[in-house]
DNA sequence: CGGGGATTGGACCTGCGGGTCCAGTCCGTG
DNA sequence: CACGGACTGGACCCGCAGGTCCAATCCCCG
């Protein structure tokens, strides 16, 4: 491929997924991407041989990179309280800002869950996620800011999950209070020093 | 309507709800759910005059009480460790029976979440379930067993928005961990004696 | 035992949207 | 400058699934 076919290729990605935050999954037609991206059906099939169900697999992996990116570099560095303090704020303001929406959602529900490529994408996207909050709480306990008798693991996972859970209620309910909620009682408990093992 | 077609709309509910369980809302057409449940064309719409919508919606309505109602009795009545201990097992058995697949989430994003009608279904029982929580919360406090320091509404918002999440990681990475943790970490949470106020 | 609304059967229609195809154009390379 | 592969345009195909329609049948009610 030359550069000029991958910066169509990209070309299509990027407005594929365009539309699709704007109007969502369902409602986008290759006709309506053909369109928005001044491109011909040929071309769709040319660099996604696939078809529709190829290019929503991109656009998956091109929003879901977006996803994590949002959160830098705070995730990336969660060695602080103001490192923590700031991340909040990201992931709050980030879905604040998307509102009801979910284009990852849709997309992956779309592609059908049981699609190993969507399986791939968003397994990936959880698990760097959940490392980077892990690796977060290891940095913290290293520090001495956080009691080393947690599971780092299990923190992060449940902090993950509030997280997602946040974002869902989100979606349903159009209130951020959950994810506030849910965000501020897992830093919360973090915080709290000399915390005992989890129960059984 | 006559007792007749009362039983006959049930029926396309029920035999509708059990068709999508199994092979997903996308996959599952109206043919589909005619041959299944012995009707015909006209019967749906005579039924269901908004077509497929009006139809999903109200699998989805059927497929919320179920929702409720498999984590009765302990959900409406969570005023000791015992019961919350019996709830946490209810979710996990449901869904860990369930699997990855989801039905309502399905079924809403499919109906399209902008619908008011869809909107009603799911914010009716994100509501009711978070005001049982919420209930089981505050009966806590009255018995002594929690702080009662702490904000009943955020807690029951946290602990449904961790649910959620787990929920959603099971559907998406297959694994039962996140759930788990996100109810454990809940309840320790709350069995943790002496709790300072929130963070602000 | 009629009348009429509720209920049922199933053939038919139709638009949408994913997918195919071929011919024409661009552009790097020998 | 040819030559060939990458790239592009757009007309066309076609199956599916939601939706319409009318006639036949049932059964409650007076």
């Amino acid at each position: 491929m030359t550069a000029k076919g991958a910066a169509t290729r990209e070309r299509i990605v990027a407005g594929a997924a365009a539309r699709i935050r704007e109007h969502g999954v369902a409602a986008t037609t290759l006709d309506d991407i053909r369109e928005r991206t001044a491109t011909s059906k040929s071309q769709l099939f040319h660099y996604f041989p696939g078809g529709r169900e190829e290019l929503l697999l991109a656009v998956a992996r091109f929003e879901a990179d977006r996803v994590l990116a949002d959160q830098q570099p705070q995730l990336g560095a969660l060695t602080s309280w103001e490192a923590w303090e700031g991340w909040r704020e990201k992931v709050l303001a980030r879905y604040r800002a998307q509102g009801r929406a979910c284009p990852l959602g849709g997309l992956l529900t779309q592609v059908g869950r049981a699609t190993p490529g969507a399986q791939a994408v968003v397994a990936e996207l959880m698990a760097r996620w959940e490392a980077e909050l892990a690796a977060g709480v290891v940095a913290m306990q290293r520090g001495g800011f956080v009691d080393p008798g947690l599971d780092a693991a299990r923190e992060a996972a449940a902090l993950l999950a509030g997280l997602q859970g946040g974002v869902l209620m989100l979606m349903t309910t159009g209130r951020l209070t959950y994810l506030q909620a849910a965000l501020d009682v897992g830093l919360e408990r973090l915080r709290r020093a000399g915390g005992e093992r989890p129960v059984p």
